[in-house]
DNA sequence: CTCGTTCTCAACCAATTGGTTGATGATGGA
DNA sequence: TCCATCATCAACCAATTGGTTGAGAACGAG
């Protein structure tokens, strides 16, 4: 538990168990022992897994008498996405840039550097 | 090697030093041992970092003399959005249903059921 | 209050992971 | 050819992970 909120985020999903889980909650809320029935592996194995889904802010549980409804909850993945799309974006700018400079040498024959490389730059995870 | 390649991927990015990474390639390529500078762990160990990136299919390794410049590929990127996005809008979009029920609700006395719940579903992972 | 149901906690195990150090490739320059 | 450089391979280690089984906690029904 010691790690950050994108590090759990991401590793949770690394779990295909997990995914289909996630997957599964996206359709409608469930118990545990209603996710856990699909799969072959012990109810505690899954009750472990909607743990690990917890302690990355993917599902909350709630309680209804014995049972513990789970819920998909939607902001850690907006966090992921933007992360994610955030690094995608940036490497394709760089490589239009690329094809751009690459066009210009090929047009004219001046190699002269053009663009002033204004790449802003926040901390990383 | 035995897992997908979304579950690499999300295993990959869990990582901060490898996030850390990424970050860095989105800015621009680099070899090992430039992207190792930064860290106090060994050059070993970033190697390592690096084919677990290019093993979940996130960074391409080339070869210009003795150095491997590294090179992020967004394919799979892609890929991890497509699925994030997918079931997040899917949970959205229920919230959103069960809105107009509880709106409709509230409207009229009378808590007919008529919006047919037409949710189609596809393989999980 | 007791009982069945639903779920978590605890201890354990094998496999994986992130790190280390030391040896080994692969390559271009002297 | 020999050497320095850049990076990987190999063996090892501690910590984490995904699974197990068994015990226990929380709750509603009778």
């Amino acid at each position: 538990m010691t790690q950050d909120t994108l590090s759990r985020a991401f590793a949770a999903l690394a779990d295909p168990t997990r995914r289909d889980i996630v997957a599964r909650l996206a359709v409608s809320d469930a118990t545990v022992g209603e996710l856990a029935a699909p799969y072959r592996i012990s109810l505690q194995a899954v009750s472990k897994h909607l743990r690990v889904l917890a302690d990355a802010g993917l599902v909350t549980q709630t309680r209804r008498a014995q049972r513990r409804p789970c819920h998909l909850d939607a902001e850690v993945f907006d966090l992921m996405t933007a992360w994610i799309e955030r690094y995608r974006r940036q490497a394709e700018e760089r490589y239009r840039r690329l094809d751009a400079v690459l066009a210009e040498m090929d047009e004219a024959g001046h190699p002269d550097p053009h663009t002033p490389s204004t790449h802003e730059q926040g901390a990383a995870s």
